[in-house]
DNA sequence: TTGAAAGCGTTACCAG
DNA sequence: CTGGTAACGCTTTCAA
């Protein structure tokens, strides 16, 4: 900036009004600073207006992996609205590690983001108070803060849809319904939970821990259970699925047609024939970004927690069975 | 960093040197320090830091959509890298839209990002020149930039993939195969589309453009091309379909059997017997971001040309023909 | 081992 | 309309 002003044979500040143009600058003025912006190819370094400013445009946006097909929705559309705001978005994955979510919020934060949209891997958030403090905004999605301060958090109606995929398949006269998803210490993975045993219950059908199947998200685990599962002596007729992670790894371990009612929505599950309780992780996105963006605008309500609905799409596998063949 | 020296009793040099693990520090003042950072809730401004220092330690990523899951295991494969060498990444998507994808470039460079990966949405890039000549690294992957300063490129092997797949088919006796993807305005559409007509040449079968449905990358557009192509008098018995989201819409536009060989693997092809021409999008995302990294550590050669191999996967549809039931 | 001062490239504030 | 100067928070350089 200095070099051009020297080129234009102006003051420093001159430039700096034409570059963020500043009205109360002559025209003939500008043109000539202008010109001599680009005969040298300047660029405003962001960086120290940055400093200067104390708002750096930017957030940084932590998901659980930017290639699950769930959270790249979700990635997209938080990226849409932060461009709609001017702002630029820091994109990291934690990987389920609570350790690495850590890092990753706390190197955003060093930068001065200005909000975070957290898909938690960890529960406790205790780390952020002093960013809280320092004035950066943070809003929760997919998952709750199980600690910390209460901050907005925007989730899907976990229960409420896993209720509605089980009850669908008891009222198509199954009573033995197995459950297979993430491990207990996923919340979304103990919310539909819940809501499968919300479903029993409703139709005072027993709880049997047998037909229980959460651990690790790998496939092969899923694959191993869903096998044990229907191996049992009694074994379900149906199987609820926790996520579209899993349901995908159920279909590829299927050895014969079983009702199938799965969590998510996912790409080819109408060809296939899968009914699924299907969420928006569009929408998801958007109500946390829209949230923050809201707070960095200003606004000072007591955190909210939203809820988006899910809807059951019946497509065949949770009315009858799925079949590949 | 003030406030901190202020509390310890200290100078500010002396928290910088504790901050940046500089030794040369007494142990006994460095806990000093420690203790009121502690206190005090402080965390470095790399901003200020960036600054001073010239270096960001961040690196831009500009997509096409970071909602699609080739885009989205690319992206993945390059954070991982940045994060392991301690940087952090911007991400965009273009929406194959030149004019974003030169808006976010620039973005980013104002961030002064020490380097960018590009999946270029338009084919000139001389808007880079400034850019890199001011010392910042860009590397292309998936596709090349068509203009501008010759730079390190990340390409998958596209036309002999697609020649690879539609070869298959020939040799599974096709004599009039289908050619569906993308607008010839994508570079990788037309390098495939050489591809199929080097496959067709190497057997003596004729090229008829009535085969050829090239356009927008609609599901709606590849639904009523292939509606189309298989209402012609003489239809194709086979389809090569350009690139993933091109397969998937093909698959639910066909309304009997027809052979059918994608360019690109994709969740699911295995369960529904998709015969693939399969990239690697995760070792693209590596290949260019490794390439990138050692720019960023001092490498000079000039620019490098890297090309990827595809693997053609048989799963029945390229050999008998796709049908769900 | 510790500290003081200069400077990175901007913008805010106040004069002219 | 235009310009000077301080300040943002840090690192670099030099001195004690």
């Amino acid at each position: 900036m200095n070099d051009v002003a020297a080129e234009a044979g102006v003051a420093l500040k001159t430039v700096s009004r034409v570059v963020n143009d500043e009205r109360g600058v002559n025209p003939a003025t500008a043109d000539r600073v202008r010109a001599a912006i680009e005969r040298l190819g300047y660029r405003r370094n962001d960086s120290a207006r940055t400093l200067r400013r104390g708002r750096t445009a930017s957030i940084g946006l932590v998901i659980e992996d930017a290639a699950d097909p769930f959270y790249s929705g979700l990635s997209r559309a938080v990226e849409d609205v932060a461009l709609r705001h001017g702002y630029l978005m820091f994109t990291g994955s934690s990987s389920e590690d609570p350790v690495r979510e850590r890092d990753l919020v706390l190197a955003f934060c060093a930068r001065r983001v200005d909000g975070l949209v957290i898909v938690p891997a960890g529960a406790d958030h205790e780390y952020l108070t002093p960013e809280l403090d320092a004035g950066i905004s943070a809003v929760f999605a997919d998952r709750p803060s199980g600690s910390g301060r209460d901050l907005d958090t925007v989730l899907c109606d976990n229960a409420g849809g896993a209720r509605a995929g089980v009850a669908h398949l008891i009222a198509h006269g199954h009573r033995r319904v197995g459950f297979v998803a993430d491990a207990p210490s996923i919340f979304t993975a103990t919310q539909r939970w819940y809501g499968y045993r919300q479903a029993l219950d409703a139709a005072a059908l027993p709880y049997d821990p047998a037909l229980i199947a959460m651990g690790p998200p790998e496939p092969a685990r899923v694959e191993a259970d869903v096998t044990r599962l229907l191996a049992l002596a009694d074994p379900p007729t149906a199987l609820f699925t926790g996520n579209g992670r899993t349901t995908v790894a159920t279909l590829r371990a299927l050895d014969r047609p079983v009702a199938l009612v799965g969590f998510d929505d996912f790409e080819l599950a109408d060809l296939l024939g899968i009914t699924v309780v299907a969420q928006n992780p569009a929408g998801l996105g958007t109500a946390a970004a829209d949230l923050l963006f809201s707070r960095l605008a200003g606004n000072r309500e007591p955190a909210q927690r939203r809820q988006l609905p899910t809807r059951l799409i019946p497509r065949g596998s949770g009315e009858g069975a799925f079949r590949l063949l």
